[in-house]
DNA sequence: GCGGGCTTGTTACC
DNA sequence: ACCGGTAACAAGCCCGC
C-alpha cells in the first residue's frame, strides 16, 4: 500500500528481543496511523592502527561470540563488518558489529576489551535517535511510505493494543516532494489543558476540574456543580468520573498534540497521582498505556502516541532570554505575545468557595486552556522548525536545552561525512574538564561615564558562530599536540596568540573543513534567515523566531565548552575565545584610526561618537571593516543613536560596564543594564529611573528628572507610594536550607514556607522592607511578605532604592543628588543619613 | 559593637 | 546539571580592633 505520512511521535517497543519503533503520524487523509519498522543495530569499535587483515578476522571471531544476558532477553551479535570510517575527522579502521537490541550495547561495548580496540562508540545514541539517524525518517516532514497490512501473527499484542485504527509495517519510504500533496502544511489536531486542583500536592488535594481548548472544542469538566451559564461546562459525579469523561474526550478528540503550561511537572503528574489513589485506570497512550513521568530536575512527561507538550519549557530555553516579561508565569506569558491575561481569579480551597463563585471558577479555568492553545498556536511553528533542523522529535526538540539541540544537530548529520559519533563523557571526565577552571572570556571596553551625542553602533553578527566558521575551530580539527608553539604556521589555521599558565602559544587546526564547523553553517543560515523576516515584518512571533534561532546559533561555542559536550574541546574553546578579543579590539582600533571616538564595547560591538560624519560615511566605514574579514565573519551597524547616557560604578570614580541608555533619532530607547531592567528592585526605584533615564536622553539635560526624582521623593517620605511599588522580588536559585548567606529573600521564603505555601528552586519571592526590625540592623528581619501588613521603610526605600537608582545618573551632571534634597528638606533628611 | 574587606547570591549583558 | 564568561551590586559574614 502507498500512502504519504508525516511522522510525530516515536515510541519503540521489543519484540522477540529486538528493537522496533512504533512512528505515530498521520496520512494525507489525516487519518492518525501508526507504522512499525525496524533498522539495524549496530555500534562501532575503532581499531588501533596498523592492525592486520589477520587480526581482524581473529578479533571478528571473537567478537561475534559476545552475548548479553539480562532477564527477558538475550542480546547476541548479528554480524561484523570492517569499515574505513572517520572519527574525529581523522581515519579510523572500525568494526560494525551488529546486535540483536540497541539497549544492551553499552553492555556490549563493555565486553570488547580486545587490546586491538582503541575505542567503541556509537551505543549512547538512544534508540529512537539512532533508529532516525539510520532510517533518515525524519520528525515532521512528509514522506511517500510503501506499507503493508500485518498479519495474523505479526505483533498481535499490539494490534490489540493500540487505539490506532490504523496499523502498518513500513517496507520503504522517501521524502514527499512538494508538489505531490495539494496542501504539505501540516495541519496538527491539538488540545490544551489545564486542571484546578485543591492543593498543589495531589496526596492533599482532589482535582476539581480540567479544561480543554482546541479548535471548535470548548470544555470544563468537573463535578463540583454550581450555577453557569457556561455550555462548555460538562458536570460529572465524582473526581473518578471527571478523569475518566477527560479520557473520553481525548480519544475522541485524537490530538497530535496534547499541551500544558508546566504540564510535565504539574498537571499531568497530578492527574497520574490522583488516579493511582482512585484505583482507577488511566490509559491515556494510544497503546493504553499511563503517562510516563521520567522524575528529575525537572520532569517530563510523556504520552505513547500523543506528544505531549509543555509550553513552560519550550519558553524557557527559546524564548526566555530576550523576553520582556519578568517571571515565565503563564500569565506573563500570554500577556507578552497575545496581549491578554489570565482571568483574576484568587485561590480558594473548593470547600470555601461558595456557590455563585463557581462559575468564575470555570471560566478561569477554561481561560487557562484558551490560553496556553493560543501560545501552542504560536509557538507550534517555531518548534516544528526546531524538530525539523535538529531531527530529533517534536517531543525532544521543544524540551531539549540548548547544549541537546546543538548536539542532536551534530549526530543526525554526522553520516554525510563519514563520522562515527563520539560518545558522551562519563563523570570522571565531566568532572575533570569542570575542574580546569574557566577559560578567559571576551572583552569588554571601559566606558567614561558622560552623556553623549551622535552614536553608532557596530556588532557582529552570531560572532562565535562565525568565528568557528571561518577558522575551523573545533575539537576535530584541532592539531594534536594542541599545546603546540606559537610559531605561525602556513599549514594550518592559527589561533590568535593565548596565555596559559604564563606561556603564549597558539592552538592550531587544520585548513580542510571540519565536520563541526561545516554543519554549523546550516543553524548560522537560519538564523540569518529568521532575523530578515523579522525585520521584513516585525511583529513579536517573527521576532522570537529570530532570536530562537540566535540563541540557537549563539549557544555553538557554549556547547563546545560545556563539560557535558560530546565535542568538548578546552582549546577550541580558547580559541574561540581569543579570536572575539582580537576581532573586537581590531575593529576598535579601525573605528578609531578613522577618526570616530570609541565610547563603549562589549564582545561583539563597538560604540563610538560620529564625530559630526554622515551616515553614509559611516557606512561606507563598515562596508571597509567588513571587506577585510575572513569566511562568514560579518560587522553590522546595530544602529544610529541621538544620545547615549554611560555613568560610572556606585561608589566609583570609573565608568560602569555593561549599563548604558541610549535613544534613537525616532525616539526608541535602549536600556541596558540599570535597574530600570532588573527584577530585583522595586518597581518605584525601576519606573523612576526609566522616567529620568528617557527625559534626560529626549531632552538632552537633566533639569526635568530633578522635578521628577524631588516630587517622587516627597510621595514617598510622605507614606503615599502605594506599596506594591515597593515589593522586591527575589528568585529562590536553590533549596532553602542550602544557603549560607540568609538574605531578605531567604528569610521571605521561610516565612512563606511556614504559612504552608509551595516554595523551592525558581520560587519568585516577593516581598517588602517594613519597619518590623526593632533594634536590628539586618535588612532580613525587615523583610515582610507582600499580603503581610506593616508599614513600608521610609528609610530603607530612599537610602537602598530611590537614591542608588538615581545617583549616578545625576552625577555625570555634576549634580550630588543628595545633597540637592538635603538642602531643599534639611529636616527630614537627618533623620535617613 | 563597629567598620571594612571578603564572600555569597542574584541578575544582567553578550 | 543540562550553553559560558564578564560584570555590577546588595546584603550577609567574618575578623580585627
Amino acid at each position: 500500500m502507498t500512502k504519504k505520512f508525516i511522522p510525530i511521535d516515536y515510541d519503540y517497543f521489543d519484540y522477540d528481543g529486538k528493537n522496533h519503533v512504533k512512528i505515530f503520524g498521520r496520512d494525507e487523509t489525516n487519518e492518525q496511523i501508526c507504522i512499525i519498522d525496524t533498522c539495524p543495530i549496530f555500534m562501532w569499535a575503532i581499531l588501533k592502527e596498523n592492525v592486520t587483515k589477520k587480526q581482524i578476522i581473529e578479533l571478528i571471531k571473537e567478537v561475534k561470540e559476545v552475548y548479553v544476558q539480562t532477564k527477558d532477553r538475550t542480546t547476541t551479535i548479528e554480524k561484523v563488518e570492517t569499515h574505513e570510517k572517520n572519527y574525529s575527522g581523522k581515519k579510523v579502521v572500525a568494526l560494525k558489529i551488529f546486535a540483536t537490541n540497541y539497549k544492551d550495547l553499552s553492555s556490549v561495548a563493555s565486553k570488547l576489551d580486545n587490546e586491538l580496540i582503541d575505542k567503541r562508540r556509537g551505543y549512547d545514541l538512544g534508540f529512537t535517535t539512532h533508529y532516525i539517524i539510520e532510517k533518515k525518517l525524519n520528525p515532521l516532514v512528509w514522506y511517500d511510505i510503501e506499507t503493508t497490512e500485518l498479519e495474523e501473527d505479526d505483533y498481535d499484542f499490539i494490534k490489540n493494543e493500540l487505539k490506532t485504527e490504523k496499523v502498518l509495517k513500513l517496507n520503504s519510504h522517501r521524502p514527499s516532494t512538494v508538489d505531490s500533496i495539494p496542501s504539505t502544511d501540516f495541519t496538527s489536531r491539538s488540545l490544551a489543558y489545564d486542571i484546578e486542583t485543591d492543593s498543589l500536592k495531589p496526596e492533599l488535594g482532589a482535582i476539581l476540574m480540567i479544561s480543554l481548548y482546541g479548535k471548535d472544542f470548548k470544555k470544563v469538566i468537573t463535578w463540583k456543580k454550581g450555577p453557569t451559564t457556561q455550555d462548555y461546562v460538562e458536570f460529572v459525579e465524582d473526581e473518578k468520573a471527571l478523569l475518566k469523561t477527560f479520557l473520553k474526550h481525548v480519544e475522541e478528540y485524537k490530538p497530535d498534540f496534547l499541551v500544558g503550561y508546566n504540564s510535565d511537572a504539574f498537571d499531568m503528574p497530578y492527574i497520574k497521582t490522583r488516579a493511582k489513589m482512585l484505583k482507577i485506570k488511566f490509559p491515556i497512550g494510544l497503546d493504553k498505556s499511563e503517562p510516563k513521568i521520567r522524575k528529575g530536575i525537572p520532569p517530563t512527561t510523556k504520552i505513547t502516541g500523543i506528544t505531549h507538550l509543555d509550553l513552560y519549557k519550550f519558553v524557557k530555553t527559546a524564548y526566555a532570554q530576550y523576553m520582556q516579561s519578568e517571571t515565565l508565569s503563564l500569565n506573563d506569558v500570554a500577556s507578552e505575545f497575545l496581549g491578554e491575561k489570565k482571568i483574576p481569579f484568587v485561590f480558594k480551597h473548593s470547600k470555601d468557595i461558595k456557590e455563585n463563585e463557581w462559575d468564575l471558577y470555570y471560566r478561569y479555568n477554561l481561560k487557562d486552556s484558551d490560553l496556553a492553545f493560543q501560545l501552542f498556536e504560536k509557538f507550534l511553528p517555531d518548534m516544528i522548525e526546531f524538530s525539523k533542523v535538529v531531527k530529533e522529535p517534536i517531543f525532544e526538540a521543544s524540551r531539549n536545552g540548548l547544549s541537546k539541540q546543538i548536539e542532536g544537530y551534530i549526530l543526525h548529520n554526522l553520516e554525510k561525512f563519514n563520522e562515527i559519533p563520539e560518545r558522551k563523557p562519563n563523570q570522571k571526565e565531566t568532572g575533570a574538564r569542570m575542574q580546569q577552571g574557566q577559560t578567559q572570556g571576551a572583552f569588554v571596553f571601559k566606558p567614561t561615564a558622560g552623556l553623549y551625542e551622535d552614536l553608532g553602533m557596530f556588532d557582529f553578527t552570531s560572532m562565535h558562530t562565525s568565528i568557528i566558521i571561518s577558522h575551523n575551530i573545533s575539537k576535530g580539527t584541532l592539531i594534536e599536540p594542541s599545546t603546540v608553539n606559537s610559531q605561525p604556521s602556513t599549514d594550518y589555521n592559527d589561533s590568535p596568540e593565548i596565555k596559559i599558565d604564563g606561556k603564549n602559544i597558539k592552538y592550531h587546526f587544520t585548513k580542510e573543513p571540519g565536520f563541526f564547523p561545516l554543519l554549523l553553517q546550516e543553524i548560522f543560515d537560519k538564523r540569518k534567515q529568521f532575523k530578515k523576516e523579522y525585520n521584513e515584518n516585525p511583529n513579536p512571533m517573527t521576532k522570537a523566531r529570530s532570536n530562537a534561532f540566535k540563541v540557537l546559533s549563539a549557544s555553538a561555542h557554549g556547547y563546545i565548552a560545556f563539560s557535558g559536550a560530546r565535542y568538548y574541546s578546552k582549546e577550541a574553546a580558547e580559541s574561540i575565545l581569543a579570536f572575539v578579543r582580537q576581532y573586537n579590539q581590531e575593529t576598535i582600533q579601525k573605528i578609531k584610526d578613522a577618526g570616530q571616538k570609541i565610547i563603549y564595547g562589549d564582545t561583539d560591538s563597538v560604540v563610538f561618537t560620529l564625530e559630526g560624519k554622515s551616515e553614509s560615511t559611516i557606512k561606507e566605514l563598515l562596508k571597509k571593516i567588513n571587506s577585510e574579514l575572513p569566511g562568514v565573519m560579518n560587522l553590522e551597524l546595530e544602529g544610529f543613536f541621538k544620545r547615549g547616557l554611560w555613568v560610572n560604578t556606585r561608589g566609583g570614580e570609573t565608568g560602569a560596564k555593561k549599563k548604558y541608555a541610549m535613544i534613537t533619532e525616532n525616539g526608541i530607547v535602549k536600556i541596558r543594564g540599570f535597574e530600570t531592567v532588573r527584577r530585583d528592585w522595586c518597581e518605584l526605584a525601576r519606573k523612576t529611573q526609566d522616567h529620568i533615564l528617557r527625559l534626560i536622553l529626549k531632552q538632552g539635560n537633566e533639569k526635568e528628572s530633578l522635578k521628577y526624582v524631588k516630587e517622587i521623593i516627597k510621595q514617598l517620605k510622605e507614606r503615599k507610594i502605594s506599596k506594591d511599588k515597593l515589593i522586591i522580588r527575589t528568585q529562590l536559585k536553590k533549596p532553602i536550607t542550602e544557603y549560607k548567606a540568609i538574605s531578605p529573600h531567604v528569610t521571605a521564603a521561610i516565612k512563606m514556607q511556614k504559612q504552608g505555601m509551595a516554595v523551592g528552586i525558581g520560587s519568585l519571592i516577593e516581598y517588602y522592607i517594613g519597619n518590623t526590625g526593632g533594634s536590628s540592623k539586618l535588612v532580613r528581619d525587615k523583610a515582610l511578605l507582600k499580603n503581610e501588613d506593616g508599614e513600608y521603610d521610609i528609610t530603607y526605600y530612599l537610602k537602598k532604592q530611590m537614591l542608588p537608582s538615581v545617583d549616578q545618573i545625576f552625577q555625570v551632571f555634576g549634580i550630588d543628588i543628595k545633597e540637592v534634597i538635603d538642602g531643599q528638606k534639611q529636616e527630614n533628611l537627618k533623620k535617613w543619613f
